[in-house]
DNA sequence: CCCATTTAGTTGCTCAGGCAACTGATATTC
DNA sequence: GAATATCAGTTGCCTGAGCAACTAAATGGG
């Protein structure tokens, strides 16, 4: 009888679950040579706070990625490292602002040219219809997953 | 000044982030159904010991994935479920071999064509060249991140 | 042969993430 | 306009993973 998956090490959903694993810790490592202790999620946060300052905490979880609990946390740490401010919205008191603070700010502009050096690293090698592919992959998996 | 990643929901490490995160609970759902309580990785590992019958714990850890420890649990639960069966090695006695039981063997013949199924669903409406690109990507990235 | 070193596995500690219960604020309905 | 439902966020609880300390077994050097 053939195995369930006869080139198990080939399956993509597990490929990509360990992709998924090595990719993060790569992320950590780089994370820590900043001494900041931030975690992933963190930094990934951060980063969309670069482009939707101000926006409520429900907006801010990616609905399919992170709940509403896991923003507080992020937030919070976030927080404790003088990152980011939270303000309440006058308008609907419920509603929890979140804003990238100056040293928040800094902190994106140093690690800019890291994040994009390590982004050439692991991408800049593949050739560019193997990115566009990978990203067709993405859309389609995405849209059936969610 | 432009963002740090001024498509940032585009970015690859963090769209692969989301989508094994996407995959996971997918797979989490699908393996609720059976009733057994097993976890995604007890799963992949109890796929992994098809092939590898009777192999030490250290050889199943893939080094890059999973840890000794976690390995230990991971078995354990298996065992718990009576999937597998662990032995000492009697040439070396700090090796403990695992080994499927006639539970287990039936268990993944009876998810067999759910799994089939499931893959099918995922990748079988992408076009045979974007899963080579895929591939191809999987390769470059676990080459560069081990 | 005995002691130090290495190896395989296990256990305890800690932390992040998922889920559900809860609080406070707003919307709805009668 | 009072009671109910809904919504945003928070907190507590549990599980899974990473790390380090530990045990037991095997190896190697003097």
């Amino acid at each position: 009888m053939t195995p369930l998956d006869s080139t198990l090490t080939q399956a993509h959903a597990y490929r990509l679950t360990r992709l998924a694993r090595l990719l993060r810790r790569h992320l950590e490592q780089f994370l820590d040579t900043t001494g900041l202790g931030l975690s992933v999620p963190q930094f990934f946060l951060l980063m969309r706070l670069e482009e939707q300052d101000g926006r409520i905490q429900g907006e801010l979880a990616d609905p399919t990625l992170d709940d509403r609990a896991n923003i507080t946390r992020l937030v919070g740490g976030l927080l404790d490292r003088g990152l980011v401010e939270r303000h309440r919205d006058e308008e609907d008191r419920r509603k929890q602002r979140v804003y990238l603070t100056a040293a928040g700010r800094e902190l994106l502009e140093d690690l800019r040219p890291v994040v994009l050096r390590a982004r050439q690293e692991l991408f800049g090698g593949l050739p560019p219809e193997d990115v566009s592919a990978l990203e067709r992959v993405l859309d389609h998996l995405e849209h059936l997953l969610e």
